[in-house]
DNA sequence: GACCGGATCCGT
DNA sequence: CGGATCCGGTCT
């Protein structure tokens, strides 16, 4: 496994970091093999002075993680059957977070993976991948840099955020222009 | 201990 | 547009 993303990549501003994941992969294993892996094409932001954020209003035993160093993974359960999973960013302290909203699975239907619910159904991702070091080589959930030709068009657009009602009017969502696993039909 | 809304998805 | 379905946060 090469080009895996170091902790100097996700401890930065939140706002710089999430269109830079785009076209990266997420790689997930089980038992030292690769199981699944997905490129990342639709992230969404949310900061520490984000009324959106989980840790908006402080530190709680749900959204702690976000308070550590960045590279860990934050997943949580919503809507009482669906898990959502994020990507710590900042440097310790300062809590932060980038939404997955969508991949790209080669030899999958276009929509397997095409929102933050979705894509953890599709990958198994449960509470149980919250708080993982993607920054370690040996843990089940990593995150490499993209090294073949497979996307096309890697043009970025920046839009509005997606399904919360405090402050969706951010322009903090971002995803790959055209790409048909995006979100939203 | 109780209440209630939610970073979603799907079928109508 | 509403229903599914349950957890975490907040208040009592």
């Amino acid at each position: 496994m090469t080009k895996l993303l170091k902790r100097s990549f996700f401890e930065r501003s939140t706002l710089d970091v999430a269109p830079e994941l785009l076209g990266k992969v997420i790689v997930l294993r089980q038992s030292k093999k690769i199981k699944k892996t997905g490129i990342i094409v639709e992230v969404e932001a949310y900061t520490h002075d984000d009324p959106a954020c989980h840790a908006a209003r402080g530190k709680t035993p749900r959204n702690e993680v976000m308070f550590g160093p960045g590279g860990y993974s934050y997943v949580y359960f919503i809507y009482g059957m669906y898990h959502c999973l994020n990507f710590v960013t900042e440097r310790e302290g300062i809590p932060g977070a980038i939404l997955i909203r969508a991949l790209e699975i080669s030899d999958e239907n276009e929509r397997v993976a095409s929102g933050p619910g979705k894509l953890c159904r599709y990958l198994q991702i449960t509470k149980k991948h919250n708080k993982l070091d993607c920054c370690d080589i040996d843990s089940p959930l990593i995150v490499t840099a993209y090294n073949s030709n497979k996307l096309k068009d890697t043009s970025i657009i920046q839009a509005k955020r997606i399904g919360i009602s405090k402050a969706a009017h951010y322009p903090w969502r971002w995803y790959i222009k055209d790409n048909p696993y995006i979100s939203k039909k």
